[in-house]
DNA sequence: GGTTATGTTCGACGATGATCGAACATTCAA
DNA sequence: TTGAATGTTCGATCATCGTCGAACATAACC
């Protein structure tokens, strides 16, 4: 058997993880990141109407709230959504976005 | 049979609920709520480090984000949580924010 | 080596929203 | 009727955060 117990989540751990996924452009990058393979897509391959500066800001908070990880691929930065962890996590809550 | 297909939940709606419930504060009046019942508190009797004026904010909030009703008692005015309404709309959400 | 492509860092700006106190309205109680 | 309790409204303030451009770093390509 395998210990798969809830974890408490910490209220401060819930309120970064709606953080993470209160904003638009965000969501965006998740549904986007959802609906390809992992490791497939960089970080500037997205088509989002922001600046690269801005980009990185939104992708740094993504990280940071545990929703994907990052691998750097000579020139580029390739990104893999961390689907199951996140949702073991906040269960439900990715669901929610990534249903449109 | 009950018509009870999904309803397609718009990304505004997304982005009103997790407004409402990425508060700190609201997420406090939500579990207060949730631990007693229903038509029991009024807004002033919750424990809150905010002021008059700052609750009333809040309730509004929730009020537009479909969290809960409200209802005049002579003097006060008492309070219940949609629990089921919202939970249909976002599968999930209100109880990762109960589970503390 | 020089140029292009991809990202990050830094400082600044602007909008949004949480917060408060003061004033007001309403209801209940003495 | 007077006073206390409960909420709302209205401005004002303050912090946070999304946004940008400019400068920089690094890697690929000719």
């Amino acid at each position: 058997m395998s210990t798969d117990f809830r974890t408490p989540a910490t209220d401060a751990a819930l309120q970064g993880a709606l953080d993470a996924v209160g904003d638009p452009v965000r969501r965006s990058i998740l549904r986007q990141l959802a609906a390809a393979e992992p490791w497939t897509i960089a970080c500037g391959q997205f088509d989002l109407p922001v600046s690269k500066s801005t980009l990185t800001h939104h992708f740094r908070s993504l990280v940071d709230a545990g929703l994907l990880e990052q691998r750097d691929e000579g020139n580029r930065r390739m990104n893999r959504l961390l689907r199951d962890e996140f949702d073991r996590r906040f269960p439900g809550l990715l669901d929610l976005v990534l249903d449109q």
